[in-house]
DNA sequence: AGTCCACAGGAAGGGCAGGCGA
DNA sequence: TCGCCTGCCCTTCCTGTGGACT
């Protein structure tokens, strides 16, 4: 091989890392600490399928990464496991409702439904209520258990109400051999208050509800992972509990402990440092959130773009005076901004109505907040502020403005 | 108590791209 | 080819809001 090969260097060096997999939240272990409660419920629920019964719809709640999503693959990794002996024809799906073009409209979620089922559905182009009989024929042509999950479920019933569910509910009462179960998960929990009447009583479903990890659980999972993940001496315990702390601040984010314990080996591997040190996890910290903040900010439409380089022109301009906590505007203030943007480039603007919307999406994804304040007769209006720090405002401005630059 | 402001935000619909079936 | 369907982005129109001001 060639000396001077770039990789070469790479190849030679000690990595941290034995199986870096391990360390990824996507990863389904062999066994999951502290939610034995929650997977027990959680399979005695779905155990009446083995032997032919139907089973009830079920509901798992919890915030952001308390397990929910690996509890239930895990549940249903271990239903398949054992199909193999008594060779039911129990089909699970697992679908996240989050992923954007994949399942965030009624016709997107049966078209990938279909595709489960090795059918070849348009991305668009037929009735919905085509792909619904379609769907309804496929798993009524055998006799199916199907086990639907929903992950996000909230996101979906955000976007187009809760019809898609009712209409799921309501194919079990039309299906003659077949029945399918509902499997929903989120992280609302006032996301079934908001149901419709009639959803609510068509799903008779039951509910689990995952509470968060604290600091010394979320060390446990770490120093599991951790094990399988890293070479052996690669990681101490102070850098296992400075993520769990980290972690934990976060409402017991299991999914943040790991990124973080993941990204501090990918800093100190890249510095050939050796061992992972506390000094990493604060690197892997920062890193963690600049790269959120700035793949966001890249994947916005350019009007979303426009409307956000306004925002930072404005915070600019008022840091030179004001403290940070005064650093806020209006909506009128960004509209105007935006429009000599728009000016400035050659760019037709959108409407006000329109930057309203885009406004609140930007609160949405955490990179403003925009409050609903009113200023007495001077009207009522948003209050916006940017919720990401300088550093983080400064990487965003810069990629912005080489964005409009006239 | 009534007025007024500067929007918020819902509803309806237009225009577009793209796919299907007759 | 045409009519009909979809999702998506957008505009237009409208009503509602809440607190300062009169």
């Amino acid at each position: 091989m060639n000396e001077q090969n770039i990789f070469s260097q790479y190849i030679q060096k000690h990595s941290v890392f034995r199986d870096k997999r391990t360390l990824s939240s996507n990863f389904v272990p062999e066994r999951i600490q502290h939610r034995g409660e929650e997977i027990q419920i959680l399979g005695s629920i779905i155990a009446p399928v083995l032997k032919g019964f139907h089973s009830n719809n079920i509901f798992v709640y919890g915030t952001c990464g308390t397990g929910k999503t690996i509890c239930t693959k895990y549940v249903l990794g271990q239903l398949v496991e054992i199909l193999g002996t008594h060779g039911r024809d129990i089909k699970p799906i697992y679908i996240n409702c989050k992923m954007k073009k994949i399942a965030d409209t009624e016709y997107r979620l049966f078209a990938q439904l279909l595709r489960e089922f090795g059918e070849t559905v348009p991305d668009t182009g037929l009735p919905t209520d085509v792909l619904y009989r379609k769907f309804f024929e496929k798993i009524d042509s055998g006799k199916n258990e199907v086990i639907i999950v929903l992950d996000e479920i909230d996101a979906l019933f955000r976007k187009i109400g809760d019809d898609f569910l009712y209409n799921l509910t309501r194919i079990n009462s039309e299906l003659k051999q077949s029945h399918i179960m509902i499997i929903g998960i989120t992280n609302d929990l006032s996301f079934r208050e908001a149901l419709d009447l009639r959803v609510k009583s068509s799903l008779s479903e039951e509910e689990i509800i995952f509470k968060p990890y604290n600091a010394a659980q979320l060390k446990d999972i770490l120093e599991e992972r951790a094990s399988a993940g890293f070479a052996t001496g690669s990681v101490g315990d102070s850098v296992l509990g400075k993520c769990a702390a980290l972690a934990a601040q976060e409402h017991g984010d299991a999914r943040r402990a790991l990124d973080l314990l993941r990204v501090a080996g990918e800093m100190a591997d890249r510095l050939g440092d050796g061992i992972v040190e506390e000094r990493h996890v604060d690197m892997a910290e920062y890193k963690i959130d600049m790269d959120r903040i700035v793949e966001t900010v890249k994947s916005q439409p350019r009007q979303s773009q426009a409307v956000l380089h306004s925002i930072i022109k404005i915070s600019q301009k008022t840091a030179l005076q004001k403290q940070w906590s005064d650093r806020r505007m209006l909506t009128g203030d960004v509209f105007d901004a935006y429009a000599g943007i728009c000016a400035s480039v050659g760019m037709k603007p959108l409407t006000q109505r329109r930057i309203s919307d885009l406004i609140a999406e930007l609160d949405m994804l955490g990179i403003i907040t925009a409050k609903v304040v009113s200023n007495g007769r001077y009207g009522r209006t948003r209050e916006i502020r940017l919720a990401i720090n300088d550093n983080a405002a400064q990487k965003v401005d810069a990629i912005l403005a080489e964005r409009f630059s006239a």
